[in-house]
DNA sequence: TAAAGGTGGTTCATATTTCGAACCGATGTT
DNA sequence: AACATCGGTTCGAAATATGAACCACCTTTA
């Protein structure tokens, strides 16, 4: 592990549920020497990676990085034109929903929302996605590059009793979500959250990403997931149309078969 | 210097005007070797910091980016506070607007809006400000942390005959701004543009960044300054307002002064 | 057609950089 | 006063970064 990816790392520890990170703090968190963790803080702050409080002292992500957020969005804007369609899916759904991309074998976070109509709700916390573990991740398999199986089967961290935990079950829930059209996730990641997501796909007709709604897990109901998987279509088609790439045929075939079943959920299950 | 810093000083070689590197072009602009920039490069894709166009294999800013920029808005949430301020401020003069903000010893960019009045406009394509050189860095020096002028004095790079090129000019400069409560830029920076500022404060009541306008040369006459200044005063007061802050009486006492004068200025140069 | 010059990517001995246990001074607690 | 914790620093040992030379591939030029 090259030294910079070391001090990169440790940008991945700040989230919004933990924006300020002291010194000591971050070493626990990183399981990193303190001299390493405090250089390479340094390193990062000098950039404008981050900043310290100057009152706490506590380092929390700089200025630097809206900057580069600018000029990627100017370079990539799909961050915009999937804002639109996720909040929308939010309001009409009732549940946290969220966007994420696919960047080499990897699945970011790329926006999310959160509905207001309840009090509990999903909060989306993760840097990446675990590609075995989430409805997003699950779906990056089923309709991604080939080669993110063996990625994706190198980690079988189990989150939950759910989580598969061998390739044979993960090579299942594929080929289920590859008939339905839908990735689906039954509190393999966290055992509270349903997900549920749909593929999108970039000018270059692949796979780029996808979009999913996390539900509260007492709230899930065939009739709410009727309602998810439906409201999923249009955002999975509208997000990928402003993106400049269009559905697959047969994953539209795909989905017109699953939202025509009586039961909605026994083709993925 | 770390190799972290090397790492990290590549990014900032990604603009607006040139989105995409490729690994020979991106050895030249650094003035690095290839086989080192090429491994800083995949330290900083794998952390998804960048990723690699697939058609032209260059490379561009990645998705990491955009979620560290979600985090650090939802910890210091200053740019959507200044957004509204700096989009009326380019509406009412006709110009660029911008807003910088000061973290450590370094003045970077926040966020830009570019009037559509006219068909030329000055662009803000710079990571972070020179003090000596620009409106916003010698509002930095003016209203900022006195520690700041030794870093500047440092570095009197000279980017234009116009440039400040020797400390006592510098001191010359600030004093003038001191009074006036407006930074100015004639020509220092950029030869054919006019930079105006104001200062920012936040929470603490001190200096925390600048707004500013930059001007084409040509269209500079007192008629628009008066017009830019009055404006920079009303975005200076909302932006700080916004960010907690309150001018310091001070410097409302320096603008309305200037304000007042027949030749407008006069008292800036 | 073949040589030249460009690209992105790789190798390996060299040596520069990073690493972490121990340490410091300050601050706060028991 | 003893103890704990904080952010920050030091120095010899050891791991890591480095860059000249090298591929394979592509386009342009002769």
């Amino acid at each position: 592990m090259s030294s910079t990816a070391k001090a990169l790392s440790l940008l991945s520890h700040f989230s919004s549920v933990r924006p300020e990170i002291g010194l000591s703090q971050m070493c626990r968190i990183a399981g990193r020497d303190k001299a390493t963790t405090y250089r390479h803080l340094q390193a990062l702050e000098t950039a404008g990676f981050i900043e310290q409080n100057p009152a706490t002292k506590h380092y929390r992500l700089g200025p630097a990085v809206m900057q580069l957020a600018h000029i990627r969005e100017a370079t990539v804007p799909r961050t915009e034109g999937a804002k639109p369609a996720i909040r929308a899916l939010a309001d009409a759904t009732g549940e946290t929903a969220h966007v994420t991309v696919l960047s080499g074998h990897t699945l970011f976070a790329l926006c999310e929302h959160e509905s207001p109509h309840h009090g509990i709700r999903a909060v989306i916390d993760l840097n990446s996605f675990p590609l075995h573990a989430t409805a997003s991740g699950l779906c990056a398999l089923a309709f991604g590059p080939a080669d993110l199986m063996q990625v994706a089967a190198a980690d079988l961290h189990g989150f939950t009793p759910h989580t598969p935990n061998d390739e044979q079950a993960l090579q299942k829930a594929i080929g289920r979500i590859r008939r339905s059209g839908f990735g689906r996730a039954d509190g393999t990641y966290e055992a509270d959250v349903q997900g549920l997501s749909a593929p999108l796909f970039d000018h270059t007709g692949h796979f780029a990403g996808a979009v999913a709604v996390a539900c509260v897990a007492s709230r899930f109901h065939p009739e709410l997931a009727r309602t998810i998987l439906s409201e999923l279509v249009i955002a999975a088609r509208d997000i990928t149309h402003n993106w400049g790439g269009t559905i697959p045929a047969a994953v539209e075939a795909a989905w017109s078969a699953t939202l025509s079943q009586s039961n909605i959920l026994e083709p993925m299950s």
